[in-house]
DNA sequence: TCGAATTGAGTTGATATCAACTCTATCAGC
DNA sequence: GCTGATAGAGTTGATATCAACTCAATTCGA
């Protein structure tokens, strides 16, 4: 209605306030720092800890699958596994049936590293159930799954 | 009590059902892509929009005070204005009290950015908070906070 | 007031994220 | 088989993220 040059206060605390967005970063952030941390250890970041679990399948999944899992865009994915791969983490194998596929394997020290973080894991991610135990971890995941 | 050299099928199933940073990291990458493409036509991301949002108060606020808002490192920060300050979106001023601080101040084509932006982040907020409507959006944001 | 501790911020290097584009392999219709 | 369409993946360029370190300004204790 007006030319106004500026939003009030109350439409930016407003938007502040309830922008899902916003505090799913902050969440995100904030978690993603806390396992990095007790992961830094065994040189893993959070997200290199997901990836790696997320291929610990019998079948190597491919790289649209993972991507697909992580809701991760493609090309992303096709950059963390450098340095994983860098490490002998995983192994870029090319499906014999579809030459278009990448499958995406475990290494035998990457098994044995996820061995190794899963009580690191485990601990960490008490600790942060704790912070929403007054509520319910299991309605927040599915609501995370609903926006993902 | 073994020495495995690989999780169980199970315990790997485990972690990728109920892991919240991976929730986190998911619904984060998801809802934030889609703020990036409605923002898109503006030239902003929706990290941008949140960042120039919560400069737009009456006191320019400093460097700390932002990355503590966003739960997010200072030296993040200072790289994520570079670009506003190049379209003069934000202009970083020394306070003249203390010359440590940072105060970073929304220009006006700036704040008028934001008038524009508002409405688009209005329409797809709501499509988003549509998501989790059978739940509760105010819950889901009091869970978010208690993790960040 | 002087010197050490603290605080606020920037730089560097590595990884993460995605869009736009390109390349190759497969598939579908003929 | 051939050819155009489709699908899977990589590359490039820009921004995002954080740890480790450095620098400058302020504060505080003696």
């Amino acid at each position: 209605m007006s030319n106004a040059v500026a939003l009030s206060r109350e439409t930016t605390r407003k938007v502040r306030d309830t922008c899902l967005c916003l505090h799913l970063q902050r969440a995100a952030r904030a978690v993603a720092r806390r396992f990095d941390e007790v992961l830094r250890p065994l040189g893993l970041t959070s997200g290199q800890f997901s990836l790696l679990m997320s291929l610990n399948r019998p079948e190597p999944p491919t790289i649209g699958q993972v991507a697909a899992l992580l809701a991760m865009d493609r090309t992303t994915l096709t950059a963390n596994l450098k340095p994983l791969e860098r490490r002998a983490l995983v192994e870029i194998e090319v499906d014999a049936a579809d030459r278009r596929l990448r499958r995406l394997v475990l290494t035998p020290p990457g098994r044995a590293l996820l061995v190794v973080a899963f009580p690191v894991w485990q601990d960490e991610h008490q600790a942060i159930e704790a912070l929403v135990a007054d509520s319910d971890a299991d309605r927040l995941r599915t609501e995370l799954r609903a926006l993902s």
